[in-house]
DNA sequence: TGATACTGCGGCAGATTTGCGTATTGCCTG
DNA sequence: CAGGCAATACGCAAATCTGCCGCAGTATCA
């Protein structure tokens, strides 16, 4: 047990990178961030940000704007230019000038010194839910069909052919959404924002039990929900073995 | 080119609604998000514009939390219970608790009075780009295929003409890698870097394993990881020999 | 208000994954 | 051609991950 995988190894956890000079406040962005259950790297400088970012992208920025070496105006001005990561800015002054740069820029958010930590993780997490708000909208079609099985998103029936399931509510939001992504690998962390929703504090071994539960009244359905190792769960069409 | 867009668009505007019981804020922020090119509602409740909202939904909603009738956070709860429309909130208080109140009821700013009319424009700005950008990433599927190798990366799966592999966690990415990086050599460091990430702790030989693995279940698939001595390893796609 | 259904958690056992010690084979250099 | 470092091959044991139970607190409904 010598090694500490650096705070969570969760594979679904988003990856932040932070650059500020400030070693302290670096410190105590990463460690708020950080059991928050983010992974967190972080850079003194925005070249070694932007470097870093490079050969490895991630799912969120936090750039201080004043640093040696690039400004994080600079920095983030590099990073539009590739990528379309959320950005959050971090800045001493409050002028009106550097706010309209800032987000003029492309970043995401901004936020003045001194900030609370917890406002930050805040902020984070609202990005964050932004971006799942977007990514569970994809169309509502009316009728989705995966293998045998078929939505019907207005009754809040799920029919197994022509005979609907009896499930409850989660187990129903948890099918619904893997039956909306049929195919994907989706992410025990997905699954927990997208059905259990956001602030809620459970354990993502909810999700097993769920999935266990939904397994036993999907048995010969002609889908399977699937684990992928290490990761989460994928609804497939089976051809119907029996 | 494809950056500014604020909110300017040919198939019409973004239409925002805004609740304050304050008619002189309802007015500026009305004035200046119109000159910015939206469709500006304004409500002097939250209550009215719940309703109206109801029968037409619009595009992002600003909402001071404190007004006559429901407060709000009470808007914003309700709001949240059918849909995922953007929500700023207004504030007149800057106390934390507020803040997290406000992001964790599921808002996505919060803004506190007195602000700038020209920072309300450039959050809102700020919250559609982010959403431009979401919607534009969905747009981009991505296919890499390599030798007789497939990458599908929201499967989470790597296809052998059409039949994914059984890989492990670690072998996906990085065979993941390897293939993104077709023809390259890389380095045992940055696959370290890569896939196992920044900081963690195994021996460079950790990857020559993962490698190893990965031979022998790529075993005629028209790719080989052959070694670059002293270095590190390298995708290559060999014509297929028996 | 009492019966019933849901849900999440702790605990287990079995299955998988994975890094490392160690031995063997292979390539480069002098 | 020999020496030496690098790459492979094995097997193992610790660490993880999954699926499953049973249970208890809570919500739901008659």
């Amino acid at each position: 047990m010598a090694k500490t995988n650096g705070g969570t190894r969760m594979d679904g956890a988003k990856r932040i990178y932070v650059a500020d000079d400030d070693g302290n406040i670096r410190q105590i962005i990463k460690t708020f961030l950080e059991s928050d259950g983010f992974e967190v790297e972080d850079f003194p400088t925005g070249d070694l940000l932007l470097q870093r970012f490079l050969e490895r992208e991630c799912d969120l920025v936090i750039l201080d704007v004043m640093m040696p070496g690039s400004s994080g105006f600079e920095v983030c001005t590099e990073l539009r230019k590739t990528s379309t990561v959320p950005i959050i800015m971090l800045t001493a002054r409050d002028s009106e000038t550097d706010y309209a740069m800032g987000l003029g820029l492309g970043s995401d958010d901004y936020i003045t010194k001194p900030f609370s930590a917890m406002s930050l993780v805040m902020r984070v997490r609202a990005i964050f839910r932004r971006i799942d708000f977007e990514s569970q909208k994809r169309a509502a079609p009316v009728a989705v069909t995966a293998g045998g099985l078929t939505l019907d998103e207005p009754a809040r029936h799920i029919l197994r052919g022509r005979v609907p399931l009896s499930l409850t509510p989660t187990e129903y939001e948890l099918l619904k959404y893997l039956m909306l992504h049929a195919e994907q690998a989706v992410s025990r962390e997905e699954l927990l924002n997208q059905v259990w929703g956001f602030g809620t504090a459970v354990e993502t071994r909810a999700t097993d039990d769920t999935v266990r539960r939904l397994r036993q009244k999907l048995d010969g359905c002609g889908v399977a929900i699937e684990a992928v190792w290490g990761y989460g769960f994928r609804l497939t069409a089976d051809g119907g073995k029996p």
